[in-house]
DNA sequence: ATTGGCACTTGAAAAAAGATAGTGCTAGGA
DNA sequence: TCCTAGCACTATCTTTTTTCAAGTGCCAAT
């Protein structure tokens, strides 16, 4: 167990590390403390014991360790209300009804980029809330036409769709057969309940029935794929801990991989943090991420920067943007 | 004027330096030249006394300088047919009909990205030959609908906009008023159209009349906006020239910038190769850009990579996309 | 015009020297 | 038992020095 001393000192090097990245010394704490830096020093071998501090060399100052950062965000820190001049630039974003909800939450993630210099990722995925509730097609020319998917929730896509030696009526046909036959389906499951329903039967109102049902296939499997935001890479470059080539090689690759991103994912409503190792993006960086979910819409914010971040101010951050998001459909219905 | 010998010293140095990033001593050309390496250096000097070359310091081995490049592109190299295997993988992307023009023209920029490990642009704009074909409405609740814009070329956006206190019947008729009085106008002037002829008459027909109008042009107004892609940034890291932080700050930072990527647009139709000072992206770099122009749309293509890039392939990579974008539309119609 | 030879220059890499910030430990005092 | 002053020790960072290799410019000879 720790005394309340160690505590202090512990959370003092974490504040001090995180500002100016550079190990922090016992000189410096005992004037905080009141005692002498030897005292301090004897405290510090303690939590150094505890593997809650490291050196990054025998005669060094101390820098928090990859479990002094956890300990310090689970006991330490308090996340309060954010600070006033962020509030009123976020919630400029937030008041605007003329943005629609993935607009809000890619300018004020990017926003939050701006202001931590920290990345930011957006993962989008239209919610299984979805379900649709019209198929339209609008042909421009003779073999051209424009497929518009709506869902319940005003989540539309169009596509281009072009089919040769197939009559307008003969498409028409074919979406009447889905607007009577699957409207209502959540529209993520829509593709697989096309296959079962509509491949069986679309023979006897369509010629090219296979050209047809995999066209709208398609359109479907389009609609239903992710889409990933992430904002603010360059401010990696402005961290000194990836200073080297080599780090930012790694770290730029790793936010341009799309698998890795996707899986960013977790189950858990609260804001997560994920320090170090405990992330599977990089062991230099820390993520902060929580999940969002409204009637039209789901996924996963995310802030990325150095193990070294400010965390009450991250958190902070997450949690009014996470509010705002979901209060935001709300006030729409 | 430069001799013959001159010249090919010079085209070697280039094509070498090119390669390995190192200055070229004279050693390494006597051999190729056959003659001794005495003969070389005094060729150099001259080379130098024109400004074709440089040294890093007094007794380093030559590279070529600005103006070195400029002649060698200018009068010494011959792009060729690009490679089979090159052509193959492009090939796949154009012959795909499924890919409509915009994907296809990313699609083969960022192959090319990573093809050479230089960085791609692809400027996009909707072409002033596209004519509004078509608006469309599709209500989904009380409040909110769908507004579609088709142009004849066949582009289509879409965007959701909401109404407060306003009937479907009288957005109805906006719509008929715009699809009677201004289809067929370029899709650029629509919105200057919309000002000048339907708002003048809306008040006739809908009660709240400057919500509508306002909103309708705000659809237009978004049709109408560039798009920008840059593929393969992260190459950058890869060139020897570009490993300083700071370098790459500022290069990336360029790269984000909209407003000047949306600037290195020329009037020219040929492939224009751009070499340090004289683009206004970095001096450090080499853009070689051309415009495409297909009926639906037009746009500007570029490479962004090192002064030390591979012209002749960068160049005959480029024609060959421009060709068969170009070409592309062609079959369509 | 071309060449071999030689003195000279420069940067890059390796080694040495000095300076600094911080630690661990011990012995004495509250 | 806890705290503190003092001191020897250590690792890194910075600066200086040394060494090394690559390449040049120039000159006299072919």
């Amino acid at each position: 167990m720790l005394t309340e001393r160690q505590k202090e000192i512990l959370k003092l090097i974490v504040l001090n590390y995180i500002q100016l990245a550079k190990p922090v010394g016992s000189k410096l704490l005992c004037k905080r403390l009141n005692c002498s830096s030897a005292t301090v020093r004897s405290e510090m071998a303690i939590l150094e014991d505890w593997e809650l501090l490291e050196k990054t060399h025998t005669s060094s100052g101390r820098i928090p360790s990859e479990k002094g950062y956890r300990y310090y965000v689970d006991y330490l820190m308090n996340p309060k209300e954010i600070n006033g001049e962020d509030m009123l630039k976020l919630q400029i974003i937030f008041k605007n009804n003329e943005l629609e909800l993935s607009d809000c939450l890619n300018q004020s993630l990017k926003l939050i980029a701006e202001m931590t210099s920290y990345t930011s990722i957006v993962l989008g995925k239209t919610s299984h809330d979805n379900h649709l509730k019209e198929v339209n097609v609008v042909p421009f020319n003779d073999s051209d036409m424009i497929a518009i998917v709506i869902t319940d929730k005003g989540h539309v896509e169009h596509k281009k769709i072009s089919f040769k030696n197939v009559s307008l009526e003969e498409i028409k046909r074919t979406v009447t057969l889905i607007n009577d036959l699957i409207v209502g389906t959540p529209i993520d499951e829509v593709s697989s309940k096309l296959e079962f329903e509509i491949k069986p039967i679309i023979g006897r109102y369509v010629k090219e029935h296979e050209l047809v049902y995999n066209t709208f296939y398609q359109v479907f499997q389009d609609f239903s794929n992710k889409n990933i935001n992430v904002v603010g890479k360059n401010n990696i470059l402005k961290q000194p801990e990836f200073n080297s080539i080599d780090k930012i090689k790694n770290i730029f690759g790793k936010l341009e991989d799309t698998n890795l991103l996707t899986n960013i994912e977790t189950d858990n409503n609260d804001i997560k943090v994920y320090i170090g190792k405990e992330n599977k993006l990089d062991e230099d960086v820390t993520i902060v991420q929580t999940k969002y979910r409204t009637p039209s819409q789901e996924g996963t914010i995310a802030i990325v920067g150095p193990k070294r971040m400010d965390y009450e101010r991250v958190v902070s951050l997450l949690e009014f943007i996470k509010k705002n998001i979901e209060d935001k459909e709300d006030d729409y219905e």
